[in-house]
DNA sequence: CTTGACCCTGTAGTATAGTACAGTGATTAG
DNA sequence: CTAATCACTGTACTATACTACAGGGTCAAG
């Protein structure tokens, strides 16, 4: 069973070192075993769990709830609906997200088009929109 | 030309005082001149510009660009291209947010699909993407 | 004249996700 | 054997936008 020094796991994991200290502070991967000078052994699977967390912030979710995904993994009790949830949960954000940027983009474009270039910056329609009373 | 203790402003221009002061600390509002006693003596336009940086921020803008925007607005040489320059930046900015947002999105409902519900979390298909090679 | 509401400064904390040192010790290649 | 590279801890800093004190002083109503 050979281990990794956190610089090979970091670049087989391609995130950088001080991220992988810092998730092992935030407990998203377990403290690994020392060698004798103090240098962390990591087993070849905490390169997978890198990825894992990766891929999970790819997909929108925070630090905060990988951790519970990854717990949620490690639980053999654990139901496919159990990760469903959470998934659907994400998901409703993001739309929200998504409706709240669209609400911001359609206004911010109505503002657009009613500005003509060659105004002074008293008459633009963006600038009289932002300060109406 | 009645002035407006911090309170007054805060109340009008629906923010806290904190905020106030933590955006004359940004250098969004000028500093107001102070009465014997040290207390802030703000002019009602106070009102007028909290309220456009409250509305520019439901824009999307950031503090920071909400300080270049009232910089703009306050300088006679300023044209309405300026200020469409500025919003149009915004505008692409929150397209392309809503894009990678729809793009996790996107990733994300095919999983939850995929997904059945009494399955052990060994099997499920959001986590085995997850832990993918 | 007292009491409560208001205001002051300055610092520190919240959340998110790292990044960048400083100062020191270990390992490895030549 | 020595130099370069790598690793260690701990703290502080980045960006964003506030929010929450502590420990004072001030103002207005009754």
């Amino acid at each position: 069973m050979k281990s990794l020094t956190i610089g090979k796991v970091a670049g087989q994991a391609g995130v950088g070192i001080e991220t992988i200290r810092f998730y092992e502070h935030r407990e998203l991967i377990e403290p690994p075993p020392r060698s004798a000078a103090g240098y962390r052994q990591y087993p070849e699977n905490t390169v997978q769990r890198l990825r894992f967390i990766r891929r999970a912030k790819e997909l929108g979710f925070s630090l905060k709830e990988i951790k519970e995904l990854l717990t949620l993994q490690s639980n053999p009790k654990t139901t496919c609906a159990d990760i469903k949830q959470r998934a659907e949960m994400k998901l409703a954000d993001i739309h929200q997200r998504i409706h709240d940027l669209e609400k911001m983009g359609s206004a911010l474009e109505t503002l657009v088009t009613a500005c003509s270039a060659d105004a002074t910056s008293a008459e633009c329609p963006i600038l009289q929109a932002l300060a109406e009373e």
